[in-house]
DNA sequence: GTGAAAGCGCTAACAG
DNA sequence: CTGTTAGCGCTTTCAC
C-alpha cells in the first residue's frame, strides 16, 4: 500500500487516522491510492497496536425483545463515530463470553450480565472499558445503566391494586437471578412486589411463579399459578416475554402486566400493559459512556432511566 | 508468559494449539502456568498471524425472529470446536458490514444478504470463506444454504386455495427485495404466488402489498389490502413478522399465513399457519460448511432445507 | 513535513 | 523434543 502510493507506511497510517503532519498533497495522493486499491486496514493489526474500533455488546438472550431496543440505541450513539458494534451472544455463564471479547477483539464492552461477580467485573474493567446494563451495584471501575426498577415495579403493582385485584402473583426468572439484595433488575422487581403486597395487607396472597431454569418459556409456570387452589386474578410478569407466555397459558381470564414495553406488547392481538423503561435510550447512554471512556474518563458514572407505565387491555377489567 | 514458565514462546504456542512436538512434562508446566496467570492469548495477535477463531454472522434485522433459529443452529454446530460466533448487525447496505467483518476480525462469514451483487461476493469469498443464507444463486467461491422456497410457497397457496379462497393477496417486502429472477427468497415466493394464482385461473385477483421501505412494519400495507374494493379473503405473508403485522391490521376477519414458523407463530394468541423451513438446521449447516472450508474444502456446496406447512387457526374457516 | 525503525503478541519455519 | 528467529500489518516515537 505504502509503496503503491510512493510514500512511507507512516504517512498512510497518519492519513488513516487523520493525524497531524500530513501535507495536503500527500494526503491527496494517499487517499486516491486507497481508493484505487480498495485498500482496507487490517483490524487485527490495528487492534494489536492500538484500537480495533469495535464495540462489543454482550447479550444473554438474543431472542429477548428488549435487546432490540438496546441495540437500536447503541447503534444510534455510535453513528458518525468510527466505531462499530459487534454482538456477542452468551450461552450460559457470561464469564467466557466477556473474557473472549476482552481478548483484544474490542475496545470496550457493553454487557447485560446481572449474575457475574462484581469483583470479577472490576478486574475485567481494569483491562478494558466496561459499561454494565441493569446492575444496581456501585462500581469503582465501570459504568452502569439501569432502569428505575423500583418505580416501574411499584407502578405496576399500584395499577393492579387500584383495579381491585387482591390475589396478584408474580412471574419471574429462576431463583439464581432473583437473589434478594443481589441488585439484579428481577430481584428488585420481586422485592417491590413483595413490599407492595405487604403494604396492602396482602402478604398472605403472595405467589411467585418462576420460569424453567432450562431457559424454557414461562407457559408452564403461569399455568401452575392458575392451577392453585386460590388462583391469582392478576399476574405481574418480570418482563414482556414472560407476560406473553402467561397470556398463552391463561388467555384473557387473568389480568397480565409485563415489563420493558417491547414492540410485541403494543401488538393489537397481545395488547399488553407494560413498563416502558426506555430501552433505546439506555442503549444509547451505554454506548455514549463507553465512548467517553475511550476519550479518557475513568471515574464511574451511573445512569438510571425513568419509567412509564403503558396501560393496555391485558389489564382491563 | 513464556518466561514465567521458563520455556520458549514457541512451546507455549504449541501447547495452545496442541500441536506436535511437546513433551508431556513441558505441556504440564505450560498449562499450569497458564492457569496460574489466568493467561489468555490475544485474539488480535493470533488473527494477524493465523486465525482469530471467530466466526462472523451478519444479520440484517436483529429483530427478525427467524434469525434466532439460525443463530441457535450455528451455535450448536460450533459447540465443541474452538470457534466462537460473533454477530454483526447490518444497517442498510450490507457491503460495509461484510467488509468490516472481512477486515481480519473473523475467519469466516455467514451472511444473510440477498441484495449484494454476486460478483462482489465472489470477490469477498476469495479473501475469506463465505456461506450465504437464502441465496438461490450458483456461486463459484462460496456456499449457500436456502430453504425450498418453491415448495414452501406452493404449499401455502395450495392450502389457501383448497380452503376455497379465491381472492388471495400476497404481502411482501419492498420491490428491491423481490426483483424477478434475482433469486431472493421473497422474489421466489412472489413468483410462486403469481404462478399459483395463474394456474388456478385467478390472475385477475392478484394483489401484492408491500411493507414500508423504511423498515417499518407491514400493518399499513395489510390495512390497505383490506381497503380495496374487492378485499382479499386470505393473505399470504412473506414471513411471520409481516403475517403478525397483518393479523394486527385485519384481525381474524381474513385468513393469514406466514413463513418461517417462528416461535411467535406457535403462540396461542397468534396461532399462525406458517411454513417451517428448518431455520435451526439451516444455521447448523451454514456453520458446518464454514468449518469444512477452514479445513480446506474449496469447491462450493449448496444445501436446501425441506419445508413443511404448519397449519394453525389463522387459516381456519 | 516526512520516513526509518521498533515492536504489539503471536505463529511457523527452521536449526539445534 | 525444544528454542531461536523472522515476520503478520499496523502505530508511534524519533531523527532527518
Amino acid at each position: 500500500m505504502a509503496e503503491a502510493a510512493g510514500v512511507s507506511r507512516a504517512a498512510v497510517s497518519k492519513v488513516l487516522r487523520n493525524a497531524y503532519g500530513v501535507s495536503p498533497g500527500m494526503r491527496q495522493r494517499v487517499e486516491s491510492t486507497i481508493e484505487q486499491l480498495g485498500y482496507r486496514p487490517s483490524v487485527a493489526a490495528r487492534a494489536l497496536r492500538g484500537s480495533s474500533y469495535r464495540l462489543g455488546l454482550e447479550i444473554p438472550h438474543i431472542d429477548a425483545r428488549f435487546m432490540t431496543q438496546i441495540l437500536k440505541g447503541a447503534k444510534r450513539a455510535v453513528a458518525g463515530t468510527p466505531y462499530q458494534i459487534i454482538l456477542a451472544p452468551a450461552d450460559g455463564p457470561e464469564y467466557d463470553t466477556l473474557e473472549s471479547l476482552a481478548d483484544g477483539l474490542v475496545d470496550g464492552i457493553i454487557a447485560v450480565s446481572p449474575l457475574v461477580d462484581q469483583a470479577w467485573l472490576e478486574d475485567l474493567a481494569r483491562r478494558v472499558p466496561v459499561v454494565m446494563l441493569g446492575r444496581h451495584d456501585t462500581p469503582a471501575g465501570y459504568d452502569t445503566v439501569t432502569g428505575d426498577d423500583h418505580a416501574g415495579a411499584r407502578a405496576v403493582m399500584e395499577h393492579l391494586l387500584s383495579l381491585g385485584h387482591r390475589r396478584i402473583a408474580h412471574l419471574t426468572e429462576p431463583e439464581n437471578v432473583t437473589i434478594p439484595g443481589s441488585g439484579t433488575p428481577h430481584s428488585v422487581r420481586l422485592e417491590v412486589y413483595r413490599a407492595c403486597m405487604a403494604e396492602a395487607g396482602l402478604s398472605g396472597n403472595i405467589q411467585v411463579g418462576r420460569r424453567d431454569v432450562s431457559g424454557g418459556d414461562a407457559v408452564g409456570a403461569a399455568a401452575a399459578l392458575l392451577a392453585l387452589p386460590e388462583p391469582p386474578t392478576a399476574i405481574f410478569a418480570g418482563h414482556d416475554d414472560m407476560a406473553v407466555d402467561a397470556l398463552a397459558a391463561v388467555g384473557r381470564t387473568v389480568a397480565v402486566a409485563g415489563y420493558d414495553d417491547t414492540d410485541l406488547a403494543a401488538h393489537p392481538l397481545i395488547d399488553l400493559t407494560s413498563v416502558d423503561q426506555q430501552g433505546v435510550e439506555m442503549g444509547a447512554q451505554a454506548a455514549t459512556m463507553l465512548l467517553e471512556r475511550f476519550q479518557g474518563r475513568t471515574e464511574p458514572r451511573r445512569y438510571m432511566a425513568a419509567t412509564r407505565l403503558r396501560i393496555r387491555s391485558s389489564t382491563a377489567s
